[in-house]
This record gives C-alpha cells, structure tokens and sequence, in this order.
DNA sequence: GTCTATATATTGATAGAC
DNA sequence: GTCTATCAATATATAGAC
C-alpha cells in the first residue's frame, strides 16, 4: 500500500502554496521541508533543484486551473455565459482570503530572466485562456471573423486588465466592474 | 562644488536600474554597490535598508514615468489623441530593447507581502493614470456620467491586459492590437 | 527513500579606522 | 562620508549512514 499522501506530493503542494503565498525567490528550500515535514536530502531525491520544483508548480497549476473552471461554470455554458462564468471564477478567486492575482503573472514578472521552458509553460496556459475566450465569441458572433478576433482580444484584455486591478488595489470592484462591461459588450 | 554624479544619486540609479532589471529579490546589496562603484558601508550612510531603497526607486518611477509621457505626447494632445498617445507610449517603451514590463505591477506581484508604504505608492501611480484616462475620456464624451466612468474603467483594462499579454508573450502586437480597439472605442 | 550532518556561497547589515 | 573588514543568518545543494 501507498502513503498517503507521499512524500514527493507532500514537497510538491507545500512548494506550490508558498511559492503562490510569498514568491518564489521569497521562498526558501529550508521553508518547503520543513513545513512539509521531510529532509533536505528528500527533496532533492525528487526533484532535481529549485528551478525543476518550478517547473512543476507551473506544469500543475496550468492543468488545475482549467479543471477548475471546467468544475466551476455551469455544465452547458457556452457562449456569452462561458464567457461571463470566467469573470465569475476570477471574482470567486479573489475572494477566497489570500489571493495573490494569477499565479502565472506573478511567477514571469517576479522572474525577468526566466528559463525557456517556464515561460514556455506560462505562454501555453494563456493561449489555451485566449483560445476558451475566442472559441466561445465564435459561438454567438455574426459577425466577420476579423471581428470576432478583435472582441476576444477585447474580452481577454479586459478579463486581465481586471485582474491586475484587482490585486493591486485587493478589491474585488475591478472584476465586478469588469464583468458588467463584458455583458455589454456581448450584446 | 559637489560632485557629479554623487554617490547617493549612483546608488539609487543603479539600484533601480537592477530592480527593473532582474527584480528586487534578485538584486543584491552587494551587485549594487559593485556595479555602483561604491564601498558598502556608504550604501547604508544613505539608505536606511534595502526596503528603504525600494521605497525611493518607486517614488522616483512614478514621477518619472509621468514626466516621461508628458514629453512623449504631442503639446496639444488631449481627449482622444492623449488618451491614444498613452498606447504609443506603451508601445515605445516595449519596444526599447530590454522592457519588463511595468515597475510597480513587477514589484507588487514579486512582493505579495508588500509593506504598507511600497503598496501606497504603487496604487496611487495606478490611481494617477486612471485619472489620467477619465479626464481625457470627458473632454470627448458627450454621455452621461456613468457611460464616461464605464469607458473609463475598460480603457483602463485595456491598457493594462495589452501589457501583460506584451510582457508574457515577448512582443508589441498586444498593444498595437489594443490601440486599434480603443481608437474604435473612442469613435 | 529517508535521514543527519555538512559544504560552500551569498545574503543584508554593522563596527570602527580614516 | 567613505572606506576595509567582519558579522550572523540563510541560501541551494551534496555526502554518506541507515
């Protein structure tokens, strides 16, 4: 029978909780074992360096996170109300306690020299959030698809736009502001 | 006669140039002095601590930053041009070589714990330009009041999401795509 | 696989001479 | 005001016993 929960999974959700609550560079390996109670040397039985426990933070978020929207919007949104739900789960994000703002923001510009392969990650996750947005205009727009990618531009600027306000100014407002615009905007 | 470039003045210019650079954790005291060209101990004669010196690199960002765009934008800009201008800007700061993206998002996100004062500096700079937004959008709009403040607030995450797409993505196209949308905007 | 103990480098900050 | 020398703490990472 396996742990529950293993060791390697105990390092990897501890790091990613403080990596997402203080920043990466704020955290040290020093913090991550001994709140997850394990040794030094098992972490590095692991994972292979800080930058490698990155890398997996990232790699797990990205995946969690359309998870959880797919669990968070209603089961046959599409469309305006897909769209519409996504304002809804920023705002849901905001409000639980300690949000910090998108995890992914956070980790690119706290890391201006970032590797290759951690941007590469990052950038994947926010075409694959353009992609949802742009997919679900195409549902309800008549309009020419020049438009159509014109509106999900707008939507997805204003979706991060929000978000940004939103943790600068730790106020859920932006994002209720925002999403108000949006229904317009969907009209 | 007093020197040219002072110390203090050295310091605080190559402590900033780093900050934007690498970021605030990433930067050491010791890289500064180095590069700086000055011993330590004369670091701390003027700076109280490292904190302290981010407090000053974010205060003198700030008015920078809108001495900057007043020299960028034509004399005579106002109400759609300035408000068009403030794209431009964007775009030309992104464009010079090693942009980062904005300062003060890059020190709140890499600093979530941010002390009381960074976190005041960093939010009225971000309240200044949306006042800079409102006013100019009010000179060319002839609607009511609350239409005003609306175009206001998606201008302003407009702005903002064309940064961060800018700054996650490597390129201008995010901007230069936006300032399209806002000159429809503001037709 | 997990542990203790250690290695080496660097951190932010200070004491005290000049 | 500027310097050299040094501080204690902490950083990431590894060696080797069990």
């Amino acid at each position: 029978m396996k742990q529950f929960p293993k060791a390697k999974e105990r390092i990897l959700s501890t790091a990613s909780r403080l990596f997402y609550e203080q920043g990466f560079q704020a955290t040290g390996i020093n913090q991550i074992i001994e709140e997850a109670g394990i040794a030094k040397a098992s972490l590095y039985q692991h994972f292979k360096s800080k930058d490698d426990l990155l890398l997996e933070y990232l790699t797990i978020s990205d995946s969690k996170w359309f998870e959880h929207l797919k669990a968070f919007l209603p089961a046959k949104a599409d469309g305006r109300a897909a769209i519409l739900g996504l304002f809804d789960y920023r705002k849901k994000i905001a409000l639980a306690g300690d949000s910090k703002g998108c995890a992914f923001i956070r980790v690119a510009y706290e890391l201006p020299l970032l590797t290759h392969d951690a941007l590469k990650i990052i950038q994947s996750h926010k075409s694959k959030l353009k992609n949802f947005i742009r997919s679900n205009i195409r549902i309800l727009d008549n309009h020419a698809p020049k438009d159509a990618e014109e509106l999900t531009e707008l939507i997805l600027n204003l979706y991060e736009g929000c978000g940004i306000q939103s943790t600068l100014l730790r106020s859920v407002e932006p994002i209720i502001g925002a999403k108000k615009i949006a229904k317009k905007l969907l009209n």
